[in-house]
DNA sequence: TAGCATATTGAACATGCGTTCAGGTGCTGC
DNA sequence: GCAGCACCTGAACGCATGTTCAATATGCTA
């Protein structure tokens, strides 16, 4: 079909838009467009220019797709995710996969962030691991503060982060932000959302006062299994 | 087949537990157990114990089953975090929603969060109007720093926690805490999460030095990008 | 009682889905 | 040549879906 490609799927081939390929490459820009359920074989069939019997022929079913469009995005994100590491030190974990054109990958990282999928969950522990070990570099060099959780702290920066990923349109329409634009660097509202999200991982929000009354009510309540959390007044439910 | 003490309904009906009720508390249910994609008439239905015919009867189309019960889910919750800042400070997004029998409408909101639906946009645009306030409080009566952008700050903050209320089956995976368990406070692994989110909500992860060279480089994209904007920086970052 | 509106059913319908399959096309090796 | 093979098509199948509708049950009004 194409210029002389030899067999059809062999991964880092010199040209891989087999039509294979271009159905996997249409069927992420389709997920990440339409959503997940949203997507039909027909529709991926007609944004690749094939038919729909070939989309089940190459891949199997349309599960075998997913998984395919997750392996595939896992797989570029984790080749950005090297470059930019590579290249020096970067502290959002958005910025692990912004300026590069990542395509439509945050758009369906967004989508499928949220649904289950065994390839998607690797992907989440490993930019975790690297996001714990960043911070580990971080608080040798005295960049960042040491932390009584570390790994704790990773995981939930990181899927703080992730989560403002799937939530990208609330983003977008309150702050004007798309955290899945490619070249997102470049975005007039950055600052929007950078700036409120620098000031809180800079110096937190709560005044010494509440956070040392805080910090002792979570050592309080870390010691002594069953106690009260801090969260304060719970009001007592009758019958438990 | 429950009965009694069923949860309240719409403000002004008396007795709402009817059938349409019925099938509205399974829709809700359903939705949060299975999916929004993977719920269908007939299911809703068999949970509710009626016919497939008498859900469209009732609701005029699933779309219309589904707006119902964004609207109620969304007044439960209203309903909950109303009374949750009348009894006294919290400090954490959650705490809105929990500590109180909400059901399934934390599952429910995790999975209609990430559509698009005008009331669940409404809803969100009404916890950060609540958290806004709520923090103009927190810093007027010291506990909380004050911010540059006050908006900004409640809006990545309550979406930063929704995201991770989206994301709970990593939270629920990676650190055993399920933030959808409707009695969370008393889970035995909440401070896995709460003793990250409290370190980092106390006293960010920046050091100073970073801090500082971060928050330079800002205001440098700041004025080389464009001119300064008039409410920009206006308010020096706080003493610490 | 009759009359009427509402509640509810269960069978039916049209649609769109994933998937299958028999066959067509073009290339490679003999 | 022509067999073999991989790629690809497009019609078809079976199925589950949302929705419709005539028919029935139930309860309210007069």
């Amino acid at each position: 079909m194409r210029s002389g490609a030899a067999t059809a799927d062999d991964p880092g081939s010199f040209d891989d838009r087999t039509a294979k390929a271009r159905i996997r490459d249409a069927a992420i820009e389709c997920f990440a467009e339409e959503g997940i359920a949203d997507t039909t074989a027909r529709k991926v069939a007609a944004a690749a220019g094939v038919s729909p019997g070939l989309v089940i022929h190459h891949f199997g079913s349309m599960e075998g797709l997913r998984i395919a469009c997750d392996e595939h995005v896992a797989a570029a994100i984790r080749r950005i995710k090297e470059s930019a590491m590579a290249s020096g030190p970067g502290l959002d974990v958005f910025g692990m996969m912004r300026d590069t054109n990542i395509g439509s990958a945050a758009r369906y990282l967004a989508r499928v962030l949220a649904e289950d999928s065994h390839t998607v969950e690797t992907l989440v522990d490993d930019l975790i691991d690297d996001a714990e070990r960043y911070f580990e570099q971080g608080v040798e060099s005295g960049m960042l503060l040491p932390s009584n959780d570390p790994r704790g702290r990773a995981v939930v920066l990181v899927l703080w982060s992730l989560g403002g990923l799937v939530l990208h349109d609330h983003f977008k329409r309150l702050l004007g932000v798309d955290l899945t634009d490619p070249d997102l660097s470049t975005s007039p509202n950055l600052m929007a959302y950078m700036g409120p999200a620098y000031e809180i991982l800079g110096s937190g929000i709560f005044t010494e006062s509440l956070a040392s009354h805080l910090q002792s009510a979570v050592t309080e309540a870390d010691e002594t299994d069953r106690e009260r959390p801090p969260s304060a007044q719970s009001k007592q439910k009758g019958t438990r």
